[in-house]
DNA sequence: AGTCTCCCCTGACGGC
DNA sequence: TGCCGTCAGGGGAGAC
């Protein structure tokens, strides 16, 4: 599931039922969920085979499972509608169900990897000292990792000739903020999607930073966003922040600080939803 | 190098 | 009823 806080509910899930087993092997049911396993599905599923599941870590909207006693991780991509299922063996197959990991231990559950559109994937790679997997090195830190440096962020924010949303959704800038929580930030910042980045001041910048922060905690508290039933942890559980959202999806309601009705506007392929009132497009528009 | 458009998929929904 | 266009929470490749 898409952004941070649904992907950390899915990675809390993995700690608590998969973190510390066995793999006794893995199925790939359809080939695009490991494309981006480039040995290919039969490799995948093979060298998956006999190791110990460590603690799972995500970054952004990536997770992972480190393979204990080896330099490897699985790393995981929800995509659009991938969900990870911790289900009993005797559960029917789901419609979507796109790759089987079966454990060697005598727990009566196996992990899913379920995926309608198959934008998401799994893939085995080297880690680097820190853990994580050599092909996410170009992925930013998170808002809720304790590392993440909010004066550099200013500063690449200054320099970019970009506007504010782009620079949220901007994975190696900041990641694991999406579409909904860049909406619901910018709703709580009172800032425009398109607003330069160059025109935020430092003050500004960290304000912005702390309602990221603020929106991604508040819907980790009640296990995340989810419109419908794509979006669940790995019990298949909704989260029930879609009733908190200010901004997303809330066309021609009124806005909650000043009443003015909200707006959508299509916005590269997708929609930007803000009140005109609150968040006034920038004086200088392209 | 930085920025941006296209495109990979399936399914739901509304209008005609 | 069915067909068509639109939309959906992502990000990588490749074009400027």
């Amino acid at each position: 599931m898409p952004e941070l806080p649904e992907v950390e509910v899915v990675r809390r899930g993995l700690e608590r039922w998969v973190a510390h087993r066995t793999i006794a092997d893995a199925e790939v049911l359809h080939p695009r969920a490991v494309r981006r396993h480039l040995a290919g599905a039969e490799d995948f599923a093979h060298r998956l085979q006999g190791h110990r599941v460590g603690t799972p870590g995500r970054r952004g909207k990536y997770l992972w499972l480190p393979l204990e006693d080896t330099r490897l991780a699985v790393l995981a991509h929800l995509g659009m509608s991938g969900q990870l299922l911790v289900q009993p063996h005797e559960a029917a197959d789901e419609k979507h169900l796109r790759l089987r990991v079966r454990f060697a231990d005598e727990v009566d559950t196996e992990l899913r990897f379920v995926d309608q559109r198959t934008f998401g994937g799994l893939s085995l790679h080297d880690t680097t000292p820190d853990g994580l997997p050599d092909v996410i090195a170009h992925i930013a830190r998170d808002p809720l990792d304790p590392l993440f440096d909010d004066e550099a962020f200013h500063q690449a924010l200054r320099r970019r000739r970009t506007t504010v949303k782009r620079a949220l959704l901007d994975q190696s800038l900041i990641s694991g903020v999406g579409n909904i929580y860049a909406d619901e930030a910018l709703w709580r910042a009172r800032l425009h999607y398109d607003r330069p980045t160059g025109s935020l001041t430092r003050p500004r910048t960290r304000e912005l930073l702390g309602h990221v922060r603020d929106v991604m905690n508040a819907a980790l508290a009640v296990g995340g966003t989810s419109f419908d039933s794509l979006y669940v942890n790995v019990n298949g559980e909704s989260g029930y922040f879609d009733r908190s959202l200010d901004a997303y999806g809330r066309e021609g309601l009124p806005c909650k600080r000043c009443g003015t009705p909200m707006r959508r506007r299509p916005w590269m392929n997708r929609s930007s939803y803000f009140c005109p009132k609150c968040q006034t497009p920038p004086r200088i528009s392209s």
